[in-house]
DNA sequence: CCTTGACATTCCAGTTGCTGGAAGGTGTAC
DNA sequence: GTACACCTTCCAGCAACTGGAATGTCAAGG
């Protein structure tokens, strides 16, 4: 099959496709008498990995990993399963930060808003309670 | 006071300083005779608020947005509410993106755990777990 | 036969927010 | 004199693409 084929299968554009196949996710396929790219089916597999790596917020070399692995046979489930360890634990973490910062935002948000709109800047703006949110910090 | 003074008062490589000079979001500041550059105090200010609006979330897009409207004294504050509200309404997408995640990691890590861990890459393997998650969605 | 269009190819550059390094100048202490 | 910690500029690279230029290929329509 071709490229845009490929894309249109697992909703891939096929820049990012090339872009794979340059950094060694995606191996080179075949080509045909015009030099273009000829996929097989496990091209559509192996890419749905890719996408599906992704979309579970692996980044492009994890997956290099994982697909390493799995093309030499070598017991990737464990290794995959220690990256999920790793994985669930940065965005428990993430999710944390981001839940304090949703509440500073909140709050300062709301301080400012009970604050005259069209006034200038002045040690009441908005611009200095960002600056609080630094100075409680500290 | 020096590039290095000021790094060491804000948290903020000298790198970085002279990044933020390159991209406009510092001025240019005054050369010493040695073309050392010489900061003022207020030099300290500027850069604890991009500092904080950095913690905060905002991109230096934003940021350099505030602070220009601040420099002309032109009601910085609506501008700074409205990126509130969009940073706040982003931020709640994000959280439930990686809430979602989490369970969705959560969920595979477990079925994959009460797999034996040393056999080979086949169909019961967590990698095809890992498309599972794909084929849910389609 | 020519043109149009929709594909394909390669390569180069830009995005964001820095960071590292090279190659060189300056200032102080021993 | 030389070691060391500063400073300067510029160039390159990270992730994960995306856009664009310049060019090639193929089928259909006038």
């Amino acid at each position: 099959m071709f490229i845009h084929e490929l894309a249109e299968l697992t909703g891939v554009s096929a820049k990012t496709i090339r872009y794979y196949e340059s950094i060694g996710l995606m191996p080179s396929p075949e080509r045909a008498e015009n030099n273009y790219r000829q996929y097989s089916p496990e091209a559509v597999e192996r890419l749905r990995f890719i996408v599906s790596s992704r979309s579970l917020g692996f980044n492009l070399t994890d997956i290099g990993e994982f697909l390493s692995a799995r093309d030499e046979g070598t017991l990737p489930c464990q290794r995959v399963l220690n990256s999920f360890d790793k994985r669930i634990l940065d965005l428990d973490q993430r999710i944390a930060d981001l839940l304090a910062l949703r509440d500073t935002l909140n709050r300062i948000r709301n301080d400012g808003a009970s604050l005259p709109p069209d006034k200038k800047c002045d040690e009441q703006c908005v611009c200095y309670l960002i600056n609080s949110n630094l100075e409680e910090k500290v």
